[in-house]
RNA sequence: GGGGGCAUAGCUCAGCUGGUUAGAGCACCUGCCUUACAAGCAGGGGGUCACAGGUUCGAGUCCUGUUGUCCCCACCA
C-alpha cells in the first residue's frame, strides 16, 4: 500500500490475498498447547446440499469474531469446521437427481445408491466451506469434518451401544409421524404444525342391536377404514347406557366397541369420537388403554392398504373422496362444515404428515433430559440470552420419547443385526455369529439414524471421542456454542444431554443465541418469496468486511435483524473511513523511520486521544466477554469516526505542517501507535481490512491475526489532560455552530478572544483552536473589552469573535435568552435534586458528585451567558 | 390452551445490573470540493421512550394491567 493508491478501499483486491496469506501463516490451526488455555467453538456444521444464507454469515461472523478475539488474547483459540449430512435433504437431492434420469432407488439398490450419494458429496459438498472462506472464517481447515465420516461414525456406533446396553434405547411398534413424500418417519420436532381449511364431517354409526346410532365428527374421514372403537367421556350422561354397546362400522361393517375414556371432551364436537389406534397419537394411547386392534390401513406413500378393502390402492385423497360419497349414499353423513384445524407438516418438505404405527427405534428420554435441564439450571451452561432458558425446560420437561430410526439411506445405518432364531445384535462391528444360537445368517437393520443423532455427538466426536485422544481433553468442554433459536431443540438440547451422558461433563459453557434475519419489510428471507440474499453477492459488492460489520452491529442476542442494503453501504462507508485514515497516515510518514512505539514526550493532544484509546479498549474487550459484541463494534465506530479521524487527525495536521520538527515527529507516532492498536481492536470484526493496514504501517510481529489483543494500561490513563482537552474541544465546537448559526464561511478568519478563569489548557491549545475554529489569532484571558463582537459560551470559557457587521443584537439577544432559559432549566432540576434529602442521602455518593459538578458547570455557564446578554443590552 | 419477544426520531435499530440534558446509521435542512476520505467535513432540526397504574429520592430501564404486533410450544377428534 503506498500513497499513490486508490482512495476508496477495494476489498475485492485485497480479501483472497489476505486470506492466502494467514493460510500460509497456518495461523488458523490451534494446537494442544499446555502453555495456553484453550478456547473451542465448533461449528454449526451447515448442511452440504446448503448455499450459504444469511443466516450462515450471521452465524459465522460471530464465532469468528470471538475466535478472534480469544486468540488474540493468546488462547489456542480452535474453531473445529465440519458439515452436516443431512440425510433427508441429501437423499431427496439424488433422488430428485436420478428422477430426471429416469431411475428410481430401488432400481439401483442400496449400495449403488451410496455411491451416487457419495459422489455428489464430494463434487457438492465442499461449496459451503468454500462460501464460508470468503467471508473471512478462520477455521481450523486442517481439522474439517463431516458428520459421516468414519471418527463420526465409531461415535455413532458407540454412542447407540451404550444406550442400547442401558435400555436407553429400545425398538418397538409405536404411533409415529410419518412423511408420506419422503417415505420415512420423522420425530416429534420435525414436525410443523400449520393452521388450515379443513372440513368437518358429521357421521352417524349405527348401534348393532339396532336401537339407534351415535353420532360424531372426523376431520379424516377415510381414517375410519382403521376404528376399532367409539369413546364417549366416562361421566357423560348422554351416553351412559351406550358405554359397553358395539356400533356397525359403515362401509366395512366391522363391529366395534363403544368405550369410555376420560381423554374425550364432552363439550367438543357430540362428545364422541371414533377411535383409530394406527392412524392418530391419541387413538393410539386410548387403543393402548382399553387393548384395542390396531389396524393400519395405509402404505408408505400415504395410500390405502389391502386392510382399506374396496377402497385399497386409493390414494388418502381420493379415498377420503370416495369414502365420503359412499358414507352419503348409505345415509351415514349427517352434515359437512368448514373447520380451521392444525395440520403436522414435514419440515423438510411441507407435506401433511400422517401419523402411522410401525417399528421404529427411539431414545428413551426422560432420564436423559432430567440431568440437561439441570445442567442449565445450575448454571454450568449458560444461555444469552436467559430468557431461551424457559423454552428449553418447556421443550425438555414435557419430552417424549425420540424416534430415532428412518426409512433412508443416506445416513448412519442402525447398528442392528437380527439373526434367524430372533435375536436383536447390537454391536460397534458387524457379528459374525449370533451370541445366542450361533447361527451366521444375520441381517442387518435396514434403517439410517435421525442426523440429528449424529449432530448431537458433534462436540465430542470432532475431537476424536471415542478416542481418548488429547485434544479431546484439552479442548472438551467446548466454550462457546453460537447458533440460531431455531434449533434449541433440533440441536442443542440433544447435545447437552449427549454430552453429559457420553462424556459426563456439559458439551459447552456458554450458549450465544442469535435471531433470525429478515428482509427490509420485516419478512423471513425464502426461495417462495424470492426475498433471499445472497451474502457472496453483497461480499463481492461491498465487502466481506461490510457485511460482517453490518451483521454485527445494531443487533442484539436472541432478536431477529431486518437486513438491508443501506446497512451494508454503512458499512462500507466505514471501511473506507479506516482506510482513509490509514492512507492519511501512510502519506505522513512516507520516507521517515516512524517507529510503532509512543514517544517519550506527549502533548495535550496525545494525552486525550490515549485517554480515549485506552477507555475505548476496555470497554470493547469487556463488551467481548459478555457476548456484547454489537456494542463493541459500535464503540469502536464512534472511537475510529470521531474521536480519531474528526479530531485527533485534524490536530495532529496542524503539527505535522508545523514548525515543531519534534512536535511532528511524536504525532506520526502517535498516530500510528493509535491506529494500529484500534486496527487489533477492530480486526476481529473485519479482518480483511485491518490486517492489509497493518501490514503496512510500521508493526511489530508476523500478522495483525496473532498480534496481542491491547490490554488494559494504566499509563495511557490521562483524566486530567483529556478533561482539559475536552473543554478545548467545547469551545471549538461553540465557536463552530456560532459560526455557522451566521454562515460565515471557514474562508472569512476572525480574532479568538478566550475569556476564561482556567487559561492554561486554552494557552496550551492556542494553535489547534486557532485552526480548527477558523480563527486568525487567539488570545486567552480573563477579561476583553471588545464592542460587538459575536459570543460563544461553554461552560468553562467564553469566546469572543469580533465580527461586528455580522452582529444583530436583536437576534443574539434573542438566542441568548434562549439558551439562559435552557441553562436555568437544567439548573433548576440539579438544584431540585441536591436540596432533596432523600437524593442526597440514598443514592450513591458517585452519582451525588456528578450531579453536584455538573450544577457547578451549569452556574458557570449561566453567569456567563448573563454576562454576555448585559453587555449586549448595555 | 400455555409461554415468550417486540412497541424508543420520518425509517432501521442500540440503550448492560434503574442515576446527569435518551443515542447511532439512513433520511431531512444549512454551509463547505479545508491536498486522507463528497462513501467526505462543519453545523442544525426532529422523540410526552405504545397506553394506564404502581414501586423508588430517581423509571426508556423494575412490577401489574391494557392495546397492537410477531414468534414458539400444545393431542381437542
Amino acid at each position: 500500500m503506498a500513497k499513490e493508491l486508490a482512495k476508496a478501499y477495494e476489498p475485492r483486491e485485497v480479501e483472497d490475498r489476505i486470506y492466502d496469506f494467514w493460510m500460509q501463516g497456518k495461523y488458523f490451526h490451534a494446537e494442544v498447547d499446555e502453555k495456553k488455555k484453550p478456547y473451542t467453538i465448533v461449528i454449526p456444521p451447515p448442511n452440504i446440499t446448503g448455499q450459504l444464507h444469511l443466516g450462515h454469515a450471521m452465524d459465522e461472523t460471530l464465532q469468528d469474531t470471538l475466535i478472534r478475539f480469544r486468540r488474540m488474547q493468546g488462547y489456542s483459540a480452535l474453531w473445529l469446521p465440519g458439515t452436516d449430512h443431512a440425510s433427508i435433504a441429501t437423499e431427496a437431492k439424488i433422488v430428485e437427481a436420478m428422477r430426471k434420469e429416469g431411475v428410481t432407488k430401488e432400481e439401483i439398490g442400496r449400495e449403488k445408491f451410496l455411491e451416487r450419494a457419495w459422489a455428489w458429496k464430494d463434487q457438492y459438498g465442499g461449496r459451503i466451506v468454500e462460501q464460508l472462506k470468503k467471508l473471512g472464517s478462520s477455521c481450523d481447515w486442517d481439522r474439517l469434518r463431516f458428520t459421516m465420516d468414519e471418527g463420526c461414525n465409531k461415535a455413532v456406533n458407540r454412542v447407540f451401544k451404550t444406550l442400547y446396553d442401558k435400555g436407553l434405547i429400545y425398538r418397538g411398534e409405536r404411533i409415529i409421524n410419518w412423511c408420506p413424500h419422503c417415505k420415512t418417519s420423522i420425530s416429534d420436532a420435525e414436525v410443523e404444525f400449520e393452521e388450515k381449511d379443513g372440513f368437518f364431517w358429521h357421521l352417524r354409526y349405527p348401534l348393532s342391536d339396532g336401537s339407534g346410532e351415535i353420532r360424531l365428527a372426523t376431520t379424516r374421514p377415510e381414517t375410519m377404514l382403521g376404528d376399532t372403537a367409539v369413546a364417549v367421556h366416562p361421566d357423560d350422561p348422554r351416553y351412559q347406557d351406550l358405554i359397553g354397546k358395539t356400533v356397525i362400522l359403515p362401509l366395512v361393517n366391522r363391529e366395534i366397541p363403544i368405550i369410555a375414556d376420560t381423554y374425550v371432551e364432552r363439550d367438543f364436537g357430540t362428545g364422541a369420537v371414533k377411535i383409530t389406534p394406527a392412524h392418530d397419537p391419541n387413538d393410539f394411547e386410548v387403543g393402548l388403554r382399553h387393548s384395542l386392534p390396531v389396524i393400519n390401513v395405509m402404505e408408505e406413500d400415504g395410500s390405502i392398504n389391502e386392510n382399506g378393502g374396496k377402497y385399497a390402492g386409493l390414494s388418502g385423497m381420493e379415498a377420503r373422496k370416495r369414502i365420503v360419497e359412499d358414507l352419503d349414499a348409505g345415509g351415514y353423513l349427517i352434515k359437512v362444515e368448514p373447520l380451521k384445524h392444525n395440520v403436522g407438516t414435514c419440515y423438510r418438505c411441507g407435506t401433511t404428515v400422517e401419523p402411522r404405527v410401525s417399528t421404529q427405534w427411539f431414545v428413551k428420554m426422560e432420564p436423559l433430559a432430567k440431568p440437561a435441564v439441570d445442567a442449565v439450571k445450575n448454571g454450568e451452561i449458560r444461555f444469552i440470552p436467559e430468557r431461551m432458558e424457559k423454552i428449553y425446560y418447556n421443550w425438555m420437561e414435557n419430552i417424549r420419547d425420540w424416534c430415532i430410526s428412518r426409512q433412508l439411506w443416506w445416513g448412519h445405518r442402525i447398528p442392528a443385526w437380527y439373526c434367524e432364531c430372533g435375536e436383536t445384535i447390537v454391536a460397534e462391528e458387524e457379528p459374525k455369529v449370533c451370541p445366542k444360537c450361533g447361527g451366521t445368517h444375520l441381517t442387518r437393520d435396514e434403517d439410517t439414524l435421525d442426523t440429528w443423532f449424529s449432530s448431537a455427538l458433534w462436540p465430542f466426536s470432532t475431537l476424536g471421542w471415542p478416542e481418548k485422544t488429547k485434544e479431546l481433553e484439552y479442548f472438551y468442554p467446548t466454550d462457546t456454542l453460537v447458533t440460531g433459536y431455531d434449533i434449541i431443540f433440533f440441536w442443542v438440547a440433544r447435545m447437552i444431554f449427549s454430552g453429559l451422558e457420553q462424556m459426563k461433563e456439559v458439551p459447552f459453557k456458554t450458549v450465544f443465541y442469535h435471531g433470525l434475519i429478515r428482509d427490509a419489510q420485516g419478512r423471513k428471507m425464502s426461495k417462495s418469496l424470492g426475498n433471499g440474499i445472497d451474502p457472496i453477492e453483497v461480499i463481492d459488492r461491498y465487502g466481506a468486511d461490510a457485511l460482517r460489520f453490518t451483521l454485527i452491529t445494531g443487533n442484539s442476542p436472541g432478536n431477529d435483524m431486518r437486513f438491508s442494503e443501506e446497512k451494508v453501504s454503512a458499512s462500507r462507508n466505514f471501511a473506507n473511513k479506516i482506510w482513509n485514515a490509514a492512507r492519511f497516515i501512510l502519506m505522513n510518514i512516507e520516507g521517515k523511520d516512524v517507529p510503532c512505539v509512543l514517544p517519550e514526550t506527549l502533548d495535550i493532544t496525545d494525552k486525550w486521544i490515549l485517554d480515549r484509546f485506552s477507555g475505548v479498549a476496555a470497554a470493547v474487550t469487556e463488551n467481548l466477554e459478555k457476548f456484547e459484541l454489537g456494542m463493541a463494534a459500535s464503540k469502536l465506530y464512534d472511537f475510529l469516526w470521531d474521536d480519531f479521524c474528526d479530531w485527533y487527525i485534524e490536530l495532529a495536521k496542524i503539527r505535522m505542517n508545523g514548525a515543531d520538527e519534534e512536535s511532528a515527529k511524536s504525532a506520526r507516532q502517535v498516530l500510528v501507535w493509535v491506529m494500529t492498536q484500534t486496527l487489533a481492536l477492530l480486526h476481529p470484526f473485519m479482518p480483511y481490512i485491518t490486517e492489509e493496514i497493518w501490514q503496512s504501517l510500521p508493526h511489530e510481529g508476523e500478522a495483525l491475526i496473532v498480534a496481542p489483543w491491547p490490554e488494559p494500561d494504566g499509563a495511557l490513563s490521562f483524566p486530567e489532560e483529556a478533561a482539559d482537552m475536552e473543554r478545548v474541544m467545547a469551545l471549538i465546537r461553540a465557536v463552530r455552530t456560532r459560526r455557522s448559526e451566521m454562515n460565515v464561511p471557514p474562508a472569512r478568519r476572525a480574532h479568538i478572544y478566550i475569556e476564561t478563569k482556567n487559561p492554561a489548557p486554552y494557552e496550551t491549545a492556542k494553535g489547534y483552536i486557532e485552526r480548527l475554529a477558523y480563527g486568525s489569532n487567539v488570545a486567552v484571558g480573563e477579561k476583553f473589552e471588545l464592542e460587538g463582537a459575536v459570543t460563544a459560551v461553554t461552560s468553562d470559557a467564553r469566546a469572543l469573535l469580533p465580527m461586528d457587521d455580522l452582529v444583530d443584537r436583536k437576534a443574539e439577544i434573542a438566542r441568548l435568552e434562549k439558551e439562559k432559559a435552557n441553562v436555568e432549566k437544567q439548573l433548576a432540576s440539579v438544584k431540585a435534586k441536591l436540596s432533596n434529602e432523600n437524593f442526597t442521602g440514598r443514592a450513591p455518593e458517585k452519582v451525588v458528585e456528578g450531579v453536584r459538578q455538573n450544577g457547578e458547570k451549569l452556574s458557570a455557564q449561566l453567569a456567563l451567558i448573563e454576562e454576555t446578554l448585559r453587555g449586549l443590552q448595555a
